[in-house]
DNA sequence: CAGTTATAATAGCCTTGCTTATTATAAGCT
DNA sequence: AGCTTATAATAAGCAAGGCTATTATAACTG
């Protein structure tokens, strides 16, 4: 068998940036008393709020069910409420509270430092090309052939 | 406040690029019984069987308790077997059992796949870039001056 | 040699992912 | 109208990260 370069192995190597960009960003946050993904949520309900427990896990790309528990302790933690629509009895309205705007600049801010930080020594053209190519490999995962996901 | 743009939120697109890496692989070596996590720690012992535990989880870059429970679930499904130093009371030493050779050739090949399905469309030169790329950005992240992890 | 410090493994708790299954309500169809 | 199908949210279960605390054993030091 042939010994492939294991400290080279894009899978792994991407694994270990996101979890280290995740854990500092933690970290830092810590004392602000919300984690990455929970201001990943009430970034894009600034944007839109009111929006539909549905609509956000698609928008967020993330299950239902994780979605929920996530919005559990937003909500426990006041940062957010959630309202029966009356329209349509099935589903909840996210809203956002007075508390979330003083909130958003610090965690904007701990963004991007650790944002800048991570890029540290890449220019313009090299920053602009990561993206591209990680847009591209999202592409091409997101529509992979095989029966991944096939209950839509 | 800036409009930033959230759909290239680098931080975020990498997220997703290795949730849906880790989240297919998984899918496809479920029949097999092993997930992504688990065919790692076993490839790392394919090269050095009989590790200790904590130098296992310092080449792996994860926490002791986290390998620990990895390997608990790999011990119970039988892929593996923990035996105690007797230089060394403390430690234990890893040991794979012959059930993992015809399984790595399988996962391998996923693997493989895997990873020609997400760099479909980039040439060579752009996948050593973006392998650079990530040992670059890996390097700044573990240098990072604060106090992260301080207790070393 | 006694006492302190360091190290290995693990237990326990928290978060965030994914799945699958349930429940309630709407919508669509005959 | 009544039956079927679809959809929204949630519950329950599992895996894998992290962190802190505990326990056992080594190593170091005065």
């Amino acid at each position: 068998m042939e010994r492939e370069n294991l400290d080279r192995n894009f899978g792994f190597i991407l694994n270990d940036v996101s979890r280290l960009m995740r854990t500092t960003f933690d970290r830092r946050a810590k004392s602000i008393g919300l984690t990455r993904s929970q201001w990943w949520v009430l970034t894009h309900l600034y944007r839109r709020d009111g929006l539909v427990q549905a609509e956000l896990a698609e928008i967020l790309e993330i299950e239902r069910p994780t979605l929920g528990r996530l919005l559990d302790r937003l909500e426990a933690k006041g940062w957010l409420r959630r309202e029966l629509d009356p329209e349509d009895r099935r589903v909840k309205r996210v809203y956002l509270t007075d508390e979330v705007k003083p909130a958003m600049k610090s965690l904007r801010r701990i963004a991007a430092d650790l944002r800048q930080q991570a890029l540290e020594g890449l220019n313009e053209i090299e920053r602009e090309r990561l993206v591209d190519i990680l847009i591209h490999m999202k592409t091409n995962l997101l529509n992979l052939p095989v029966a991944d996901k096939s209950k839509r």
